[in-house]
DNA sequence: GCCAACGTTGGC
DNA sequence: GCCAACGTTGGC
């Protein structure tokens, strides 16, 4: 059978989320919750299948970049947080008959040996056609290919740059 | 904290 | 269905 498996970069806050918190999390997985943008919503919900592996992004840090990878551990089904009045991504337009937004689980597969930045990330010819580095792109959940997966794991392994 | 680039909302 | 106003993202 063909190998079915996609990849994915996956953004999140480190103040907020970051790589280690995952590490800390009983089995070290976590459902995806609080993506409150259609397009995510629908690499998560159509797209993402078990086993696919994910590049987790630490977004809006010092400095941004890739922190580790992860894998799909369980397909989409409802983002409960979208129900819960209480809660910062409560959204009263999704309905428990009829769920707006969608999440789903991953599970730490490991942290990088360091962070590869965004700036390293835009110093690589390979790489320049990655959704992350397309001008105003900031979507939350977006594809890579199997190759920009390969070559990010790889960059981690060696020295950073210009050290 | 600024602000450019996007996305969403709602009046018409 | 247009588009102005507003909200959010996320690098800097």
């Amino acid at each position: 059978m063909a190998d079915a498996t996609r990849y994915w970069l996956m953004k999140s806050e480190p103040l907020v989320y970051s790589i280690d918190d995952l590490a800390e999390e009983k089995n070290k997985t976590t459902c995806w919750d609080g993506v409150r943008n259609y397009q995510a919503r629908n690499f998560m919900r159509d797209d993402m299948k078990k086993g696919d592996q994910v590049l987790f992004y630490h977004s809006n840090a010092k400095p941004p970049g890739v922190a580790g990878t992860a894998k799909i551990v369980k397909e989409s089904y409802p983002d409960f947080t979208a129900f819960d009045p209480k809660d910062k991504h409560f959204d009263p337009k999704s309905k428990q008959e009829t769920p707006r937004w969608f999440m789903v689980d991953i599970k730490l597969v490991k942290k990088l040996k360091r962070l590869v930045s965004l700036d390293e990330l835009r110093t690589v010819k390979s790489l320049e056609g990655m959704v992350l580095l397309q001008k105003g792109s900031r979507l939350s959940v977006q594809p890579v290919t199997k190759k920009q997966f390969e070559t990010i794991c790889k960059l981690s392994e060696k020295p950073a740059p210009g050290v």
